[in-house]
DNA sequence: CTGAAAGCGCTTACAG
DNA sequence: CTGAAAGCGCTTACAG
């Protein structure tokens, strides 16, 4: 619980404004480029010219406005900027969630690689929600980002068709469809769930089952081993949909309930890692040999695995990647090209059992 | 690689927009609150407060202004907005990643917390440098966020006194001092590396050593646990830096390369639990047993390692409470609170182990 | 290489 | 409950 702290709520901000603020609202906050402007000797436009266009300011210029810029400690108001200029250098990110998730990395390389190219990441987390990323969309869109990444594919058509009228580039990742709204940096997770079905199959399974949450990607995954086990002739496939977001506890509670239905279950592909670990945690307690009597196949790849789970089987995908090619397209687009990314980076199956 | 898609360009943008558009520069981009008003028979004014003190506008005026709106799908401008009223509703959260990390944790509910008070969260990634902290402190200013999430507490005499003078609210986070530059939520490093140089003693360890990563608030930590050893008579203590952020990779490097030049080690308390799995992997294959013969002690307690490995000891840190706790910080501030915010959330010790 | 004027799209007091 | 006027702090053409 928060203490009470005292001390000096003091807080000086204008030290070196000359000119009296003489504002009707708000306090006598912040320097104005008309300050620097002042001191420096110069007119406010080639001050904002030494921040946006420096090679067009005169060196001795240059250097004197810098100086006096550095000597206040003065910050271009990026709202004013903005606004006047309607290029907010803000790049919007609509992610479910970055907590225990592959979605960390891909935001960590794309905020990297854009603030870079003097962006900055406003980060929007939606949850599993559509209802709740449209409404997230309007409040991102209120600070006029010059470009959106987004997660997944299966946003409502409203979306879609509002995104498209404001014109500015979106990517789409983590997924993969013939009609993305602008551009796609992702994977096809219908595929996944087919390799894993053929591997499966190809281990010799006879009841291969399925522990996956219930977002759009998981479900995606499960339609493509679905699918392939149906090819096979396997249509009743045993499964548990749990809600997401996916977590140990939840698979290593969702196996033994499926083992109970389904008790000659053979193979069990997991709707993540996280899923899969707790899954091999109930097997071990369940004293069953995995991957011999019961093979586990998880989703995402998390770098711990390979360490601790050697038993599992698991499908890599490349967040990092995602995140790179994601940045690179909207910065490509920013920079008045005019092709639109569509990457499939693909992904591999892992597998570690020498069994 | 980006693969050109041909599809048509063109962005229709106000459809209803009746008042043609006559700026200079620009395109016809967007919606005005102005043509909002005009839709709706009222002044911008009135649309303003629809937005911001709907209570203030009378229940039919309201709805017809909210009618238009959404025929319209205006969305306000924001840095509009935030110029004119000196409210951004930004808060920056500095961080050095978010990749792997705890801190993902912190920050997903931060901006969960946020994000439900209105306010959003321009998210900047510092890596592990000072100088990088500092001048991304400057583009972050340049938002005129409301407030600020720091992470750590070993910032510049500079960046701390640029803060103070901004006068916004500022949490510290991750870490504890007695002197924070305005509001902290942390707990103490030094505490833990104590806690555990005891908890090895306890265990009657000889030789206790450490791996870290040589980020500071790893080497308050570190500090915490040669101090405690020290008062045991045990000045002499093997250890092994290594630059951030820690992977298992280091961890199962650092381990033999230890034992090498200490083969006597029977305790290691590493800087972090991807350090601890990948010295737990090296140790398991140099055939010793864990904990019995070589104590390994981690740090973040990730939720997978109660399952995946029990032979290990950690410390167990509240990620998600840091972040709810900043945030209510900032918030209670923004609401006109006075009180400062000081918050010890302590730690755990994590031990699995029978042996 | 530098500047005066106008404008970006909102909101703030102040009236009524 | 509603509005006319002024201003927030920048940048954009346009000149020179």
């Amino acid at each position: 619980m928060p203490t009470a702290k005292p001390t000096d709520d003091a807080s000086i901000d204008l030290k070196g404004s000359a000119t009296p603020a003489r504002r009707t609202r708000g306090g006598p906050k912040g320097l104005r480029i008309t300050d620097v402007a002042a001191q420096a000797g110069v007119s406010p436009i080639t001050v904002s010219r030494v921040f946006n266009s420096p090679e067009s300011v005169a060196p001795e210029t240059l250097e004197r406005v810098r100086q006096v810029v550095q000597k206040l400690g003065y910050v271009p108001n990026r709202l004013a900027g903005g606004l006047s200029s309607a290029r907010s250098r803000l790049i919007a990110a609509i992610v479910p969630t970055i907590a225990h998730s592959l979605f960390s990395e891909t935001i960590q390389v794309f905020s990297e690689t854009m603030s870079r190219a003097g962006y900055e990441v406003l980060l929007a987390l939606s949850g599993y929600s559509d209802t709740n990323e449209e409404s997230l969309l309007d409040t991102v869109l209120s600070r006029r980002p010059e470009g959106v990444l987004l997660t997944g594919v299966a946003h409502t058509a409203s979306l879609r068709e509002r995104l498209r009228n404001v014109g500015i580039p979106v990517v789409e990742t983590w997924d993969m469809t013939e009609s993305p709204i602008d551009m796609l940096v992702g994977f096809s997770h219908y595929q996944i769930g087919e390799a894993v079905a053929e591997r499966f199959l190809a281990r010799g399974a006879k009841r291969p089952a399925l522990i996956s949450a219930s977002d759009v990607r998981a479900l995606a995954r499960r339609a493509g081993f679905r699918d392939r086990l149906a090819k096979a002739g396997m249509t009743e496939v045993a499964e548990l949909i749990v809600a997401p977001p996916s977590s140990l506890a939840t698979g290593k509670a969702a196996l033994p309930q499926l083992l109970a239905s389904s008790p000659d279950v053979d193979a069990v592909f997991c709707g993540s890692d996280l899923l899969a670990i707790g899954a091999l945690g109930a097997a071990r307690k369940m004293g069953l040999d995995v991957p011999a009597r019961l093979a586990i196949c998880g989703f995402g790849d998390l770098d711990f695995a390979a360490e601790t789970t050697p038993q599992l089987t698991t499908v890599r995908v490349d967040g990092t990647r995602i995140g790179v090619s994601a940045a690179r397209a909207l910065l490509d687009r920013l920079n008045g090209a005019h092709e639109r990314a569509f990457v499939d980076v693909g992904f591999s199956m892992v597998e570690r059992e020498s069994a």
